[in-house]
RNA sequence: GGAAGGGUGUCCGAGUGGUCGAAGGAAACGGUCUUGAAAACCGUCGUGCCAGCAAUGGUACCGUGGGUUCGAAUCCCACCCCUUCCGCCA
């Protein structure tokens, strides 16, 4: 949440960049609530000021029927003002909830996901001699995808992965975690890039895959209810990204100067339910009800957030030149980036058999916005925090496997996976 | 699933209903001593909120919520969480 100081002193400009978020907030109100709050606040705090002090003579001494008398009043006139205050408090801390992060001004104002701006194209894309297929069709073909059975054992949306396909996935695991974990490939990335940023490399985590209502809900990612998998009978939830999990790790904690940045990939199935998106991406695996991810995640201070956000997008970048996979590079508009961001980058791969770029990757930077719901601090300061994706597996394969597929239904294997996957060239 | 124990400040850990924002220790920071370091000694050492330009003052916080009381870390109730043992199990 943003800092109600904040909010006070700047209550038109929250006004207007959550309204270029798209989000309906009535700042004045919220103001008005403060205000009421804060006068509540005065009174109760007067009123224990006086029973302090009453106690306080009385202290080792028997209270004379008078001064019982005078406490009883106080108690009750303080139990009054509490009541009306935490009345106020609450409504005033749903509203304040609802209020956006602040987008950061080099982000472009736009009403929807058609509005991101594209800032980059690399390579050309990919052309064959023959008629490129989809993904669906060369994987379904092989045998690599099983929705059939997968809906007969799970429901729709889910999919039986087998084969070499398999194999793919655990080698582009493989050779990630060996370059994220490599201060030599991060330092070249960041002298490429000219960031201040330190070249410490990424742990590599396998998180738990459930989290509490009341973390999920101070991570900010909660919402939309309806697209996350409850598990009633513990009131926990499945996770929707190794993001809320990585990001709230440190919930609650403070940070030294000394271990900043923390840097974490994360490795993790996940859950959505994909709430009103039924008949869209029903071909292959584009939107399946579990995927799989490797998420980047650090904790930064103030002076090196952006620069953190840069780095973690060129390293996505980096890794999709390595595949040589052509991609473009979006900046997310307002309405796209997401209610805790301050800034998100998009990375979309070529598909030739969609004959379309698609969304595979996408990097949020969150400022101290998010920290302050989760009381994460650093010792000068609220954290800053990024969140970026190193590699959609799912999305990462079907991009290899429309850009290398070759005429007769096979799929060439990129060169610097060849070694995570036996020496093979084709599969 | 059965049984027991426990949640106090950065950490460990004490705490008869008023003298407890909280002993003691450790860590950290500053200093004395030392050629330097260690040790020893001295000092500092929680956070939120409200008011204030500030100094500062006030208030709250001992898992969470409620209750008893003139007064609660301390008593009562409910809940949450953690640990250990047994059982089951990849």
């Amino acid at each position: 949440m943003l800092d109600i100081q904040f909010i006070r002193d700047n209550a038109d400009l929250v006004q207007e960049k959550s309204k270029q978020k798209g989000y309906e907030v009535d700042i004045q109100q919220l103001l008005g609530f403060d205000k009421e709050r804060r006068e509540l606040i005065g009174k109760v705090e007067e009123l224990r000021q006086q029973r302090n002090e009453l106690t306080a003579q009385t202290k080792g001494v028997k209270p004379s029927d008078e001064q019982i008398a005078k406490g009883r009043e106080l108690r009750d006139k303080v139990t009054d003002f509490e009541h009306k205050l935490a009345a106020i408090e609450k409504e005033y801390e749903v509203l304040l909830k609802t209020v956006p992060n602040m987008s950061l001004s080099d982000v472009p104002i736009g009403k929807s996901e058609d509005e991101n701006q594209e800032v980059k194209k690399q390579g050309e894309p990919t052309k064959f001699d023959f008629e490129p297929k989809s993904h669906a069709e060369i994987a379904e073909a092989k045998g690599w995808i099983d929705k059939e059975r997968a809906a007969k054992v799970a429901g729709s949306r889910f999919a039986y992965l087998k084969g070499d396909l398999v194999k793919l996935q655990f080698a582009i695991i493989q050779f990630t975690i060996d370059k994220l974990t490599d201060t030599e490939f991060l330092d070249a990335i960041i002298k490429e890039n000219n960031l201040q940023v330190s070249n410490k490399p990424f742990t590599p985590v396998l998180p738990p895959y459930m989290i509490r209502t009341e973390v999920y809900d101070a991570m900010d990612r909660l919402e939309p209810r309806e697209d996350r998998y409850k598990l009633d009978q513990d009131d926990v939830w499945l996770q929707g990204s190794a993001e809320h999990v990585l990001g709230s790790m440190h919930m609650r904690e403070g940070i030294d100067d000394k271990d900043l940045p923390v840097r974490y990939l994360g490795y993790a199935t996940s859950f959505r339910r994909e709430a009103g998106s039924y008949g869209k991406d029903t071909e292959g695996i584009f939107r399946m009800h579990q995927f799989d991810k490797l998420e980047m995640e650090s904790i930064t201070d103030e002076n090196t957030g952006l620069d953190e956000h840069k780095l973690l997008v060129a390293i996505q970048e980096k890794l999709m030149q390595e595949l040589k996979i052509p991609y473009r590079l979006l900046e997310k508009c307002t309405a796209d980036i997401g209610k805790p961001n301050a800034k998100g980058m998009d990375i979309d791969a070529w598909l030739p058999g969609q004959n379309q770029y698609r969304e595979t990757h996408t990097a949020d930077y969150m400022t101290d916005y998010q920290s302050r719901r989760m009381n994460l601090l650093y010792s000068k300061g609220l954290a800053h925090t990024n969140d970026a994706t190193a590699f959609a597996l799912g999305r990462t394969m079907i991009a290899i496997i429309e850009n290398y597929q070759t005429a007769e239904g096979n799929v060439n294997v990129p060169e610097v996976l060849q070694a995570y996957i036996g020496g093979k060239t084709q599969i």
